[in-house]
DNA sequence: GTACGTATGAGGGTTATACCTCAATCCGCT
DNA sequence: AGCGGATTGAGGTATAACCCTCATACGTAC
């Protein structure tokens, strides 16, 4: 069992990342991952840099909430708040919903056991860090290790399967940033302000203000902040 | 002579640190630095952070634009293009004015000769770039690399010690970052903003801003962008 | 007990940055 | 010639950050 799991992973991620359909993503999760016990999912992207993790949810399938209904996607976000452990996750990790004295609860665990709904979350990173994550769930799931890994594998390349397919193509930008952007980011990462920076480089204040969104956009960053550690990081500018 | 120069510099190097009055600190630098050719000085206070370089000119003497007149303060300021190079300069330099078909015109030189004024910039750096600057100038100077080191020594002693005289102290305060602090910190740099932060943290979004400002006092930072870098520097949080 | 530092919160207000979109010029390459 | 990228600039507007100052509560050390 366990090698047939990692066996068969490889040919299931090849099978995904070829799919042309979310239909056919779906169904080759589903079809993976329903012997080892998972038969509620959730597939969507996401990031750190909103407090609403998710930004789009791609699959939702299920009876997540063990209410014997299907969940729609805005329930889903609602109510689950293993979404929201994402953020402080480095890693896929086990998780199982108990029944305590303060009604219902959701841990992190290492093993999941016991009645009620089980999942694994796997998030996906990429190179500005949390892009998405699959969620998978089930009652009597498979938490083993290999599992765990091959799962791992089909549910990240689910993911960029799904984003390849669902969102539209962005008008490539190189990521390199001109002399020109780097001296104006240094410029602000010493301290100074937009508007001293124009008049250092004898420019318009508008014209530091659009280098600067334009080395927002190469970097991927959501804020100048962000670009600053991203740029750092690069070695575009000094520390 | 040249054994001379760096024999002494030592000991006047002490002798300002341990000067007592602006006076002081003005006669020892100038007695040592006369037989070198050097007859004008400048000391002050800069940062890299504003356009305007000079934040606070503790002394200046001399007839800087040979005309025959000590110069004041802001004639210094508004006259000498020479302290603008100060931005771009990692290292004590010297510079010429020359007559040229365009009017006068300042460069910077190795050697400086000819009639006129020429000078030696000595910038202070310190652990946020740029503390200060001491300039000192003369029609016949001595401009050997070991005057150079020595008038390094001595002018960089001048600027700590006129600081401490004239600044009035700053209520310490730890420049270690809290873990509260690091935690927000680091929230900034992955993109997010005040708002989201709070509302991540389960706090008002005025105590995020308190943080930050609390984060930019401890760090020495001008801005939050500033704050960051310094503090990638320092490992205070993740590139 | 007192003093200090951290964490939290805010009144009242100003400044700076960012968003969306458009445009022109210059240069290098095909 | 056409095209794309870098550089520069902006209209109109909204959002976010920041400034100065004040305050309370809690924990720790002396």
């Amino acid at each position: 069992m366990t090698s047939a799991a990692g066996d068969n992973a490889f040919n299931v991620t090849l099978a995904v990342e070829h799919a042309g359909t979310l239909t056919a993503i779906e169904e080759t999760v589903r079809a993976y991952s329903a012997p080892f016990g998972y038969d509620r999912f959730v597939l969507f992207s996401a990031t750190a840099a909103r407090d609403e993790v998710v930004e789009r949810i791609y699959w939702v399938e299920g009876d997540w909430f063990d209410d014997g209904e299907c969940v729609d996607a805005d329930t889903y976000i609602r109510r689950c708040p293993m979404t929201h452990h994402i953020l402080e996750a480095k890693e896929p990790f086990f998780w199982t919903k108990t029944q305590g004295k303060k009604g219902e609860q959701y841990r992190v665990v290492r093993a999941p056991r016991g009645d009620g709904i089980h999942g694994l979350q796997i998030p996906v990173f990429g190179p500005l860090g949390l892009e998405g994550a699959m969620s998978l769930g089930g009652e009597r799931i498979n938490a083993s290790s290999t599992v765990r890994l091959a799962l791992t594998l089909v549910a990240t390349a689910a993911f960029c399967a799904a984003r390849r397919l669902l969102e539209a193509p962005v008008a490539e930008m190189s990521s390199q940033l001109s002399n020109r952007e780097k001296e104006v980011l240094a410029w602000i990462a010493a301290g100074r302000r937009q508007a001293d920076i124009a008049a250092t480089l004898g420019l318009s204040q508008r014209t530091v203000e659009n280098h600067l969104r334009r080395i927002r956009q190469r970097l991927g960053a959501t804020t100048t902040a962000q670009a600053i550690r991203i740029a750092v990081h690069r070695g575009d500018i000094e520390r």
